[in-house]
DNA sequence: TCTGGGGTCCTTTTACCC
DNA sequence: TCTGGGGTAAAAGGACCC
């Protein structure tokens, strides 16, 4: 039995947890909360129009090589789930109502809803747009509640001044609050008393441990792991031998319920990069590198604007068969200069990538530092030039919006796209 | 069914130095 | 000069997450 991220969990399990109005469950020492938005860019989509309402709404890219982002439930009823390829949605509900993805607006709802928790935390830490961490023990007092009161304030809150509903997980750590914020969906409420960790826990398919993917699930199945109990009675040297190291002591603790993962507020990015999938197959390296430099201006611009720079420059390359590789170089003086990333890039394209039809390709930037202007004037004089136009390109853009200012070899016509333009799906829920 | 885009983390391989 | 081993950093790949 191999399951998936989507399996069906135990039906009774789901019931016996579930929170409802008239039982209050024992949520003492359950100081984690996991917030997950049911549906969240389709839910957006659909409070926004209101005509949306009773439809099918699913949020994708609507050109060929696109994929669904998020669907709402009477969507999912007809099986279309997030990640499936949009053309695959189509096919079974063929009447649904397929939206672009507005991520600008996203964004601007996510912020509401994060100030909504930090009014009642500054222990928050958000996980993507549309879900986020809480550690309320601190907050226990000053609001006279439990934690399952503060989880039932936050989505009254969340639905008054929003319009749309999320689903709380209350639990004595990280990893139990998440499982069971995804149990409950859509709007629902689950509290995973202290004492009864286990038996919550050791039903569930392996792939409901964060980091078992479809591989994983598949090696831990052959030698007949099938439950998180299954994981749990495991000797770690044999999971050791199974999986690696450090997979199988991060799953094995999982499993027996521990999990001392803080909730750590604001962590800093290691990676900024962009990339695009083609609408069609491109040999054509002129092409390929025009790209380049789309992708390496989009990314030092979103270095440039948080005060960032970067050592490593990377490209991704993905063929027709979806065979991917990778090429990397580590420059002497971290940079946020797109021509120096672009000649990076594109000398890595050259030498290092063989001809093909390519189908995806991207730039990305690693090893970041916080900028430092004075050092890097003093050791790198000549691209001083090419900073400040860089910057007083940014400035113009912000001005006038991003067309206003372009690279010369970008004025030509682009390449044709995918339909997503920079989405982030709320995928799992 | 035919697979986006933004990331993180881990493992293995390779390069280089002593 | 050749070979080997240990240590470290970089490079590459892969799995996973939303």
């Amino acid at each position: 039995m191999v399951v998936g991220r989507s399996a069906n969990l135990p039906r009774g399990l789901v019931d016996r947890f579930l929170a409802r109005g008239d039982v209050w469950p024992d949520d003492t020492g359950c100081s984690m909360l996991h917030v997950d938005m049911d549906a969240f860019y389709a839910s957006v989509e659909i409070r926004d129009r209101p005509e949306l309402a009773r439809k099918p709404v699913v949020v994708g890219g609507t050109a060929n090589r696109g994929v669904v982002a998020s669907a709402n439930y009477i969507a999912r009823e007809f099986g279309v789930r997030s990640a499936m390829p949009t053309s695959h949605a189509r096919r079974l509900a063929p009447h649904a109502v397929f939206v672009m993805p507005n991520f600008a607006r996203y964004q601007e709802v996510s912020r509401g809803v994060m100030s909504i928790f930090r009014d009642i935390t500054p222990l928050v830490e958000p996980l993507s747009l549309d879900e986020a961490f809480l550690d309320v023990s601190g907050a226990l007092k000053r609001l006279r509640s439990s934690p399952a009161q503060i989880a039932k304030l936050i989505r009254e809150q969340v639905e008054q001044a929003h319009g749309i509903t999320c689903s709380v997980g209350v639990a004595p750590t990280k990893f139990l609050a998440k499982l069971a914020s995804g149990m409950c969906k859509p709007d629902g409420f689950m509290v995973v008393p202290r004492d009864q960790v286990l038996s919550f826990l050791h039903p569930l398919p392996v792939s409901a441990l964060w980091g078992v993917g479809q591989r994983t699930a598949e090696n831990l199945d052959r030698v007949g792991l099938e439950t998180v109990a299954d994981v749990a009675a495991t000797p770690l040297p044999r999971l050791r031998r199974l999986i690696g190291v450090a997979l199988a002591e991060h799953l094995h603790a999982l499993a027996q319920g521990h999990d001392d993962r803080p909730v750590v507020p604001s962590t800093r990015e290691k990676s900024i990069g962009a990339e695009e999938t083609f609408e069609v197959d491109h040999f054509d390296r002129e092409l390929l590198r025009r790209e380049l430099l789309r992708l390496s201006e989009r990314s030092t611009a979103t270095l440039r604007a948080r005060g960032l720079r970067g050592r490593t420059v990377s490209i991704k390359v993905r063929f027709s068969d979806f065979t991917t590789i990778t090429r990397s170089k580590t420059l002497r003086v971290a940079t946020d200069v797109t021509q120096e990333v672009y000649k990076t890039a594109s000398t890595l394209l050259d030498e290092q990538v063989p001809p093909g039809a390519v189908r995806l390709i991207g730039v990305r930037i690693e090893q970041l530092v916080e900028g430092d202007d004075g050092e890097q004037l003093m050791f790198d004089a000549p691209e001083r030039g090419w900073r400040e136009a860089e910057q007083a390109a940014d400035q113009a853009r912000s001005k006038f919006g991003r067309a206003a200012i372009r690279p010369a070899s970008l004025l030509r016509q682009g390449p044709t796209r995918s339909g997503l333009d920079e989405p982030k799906p709320d995928r799992g829920n």
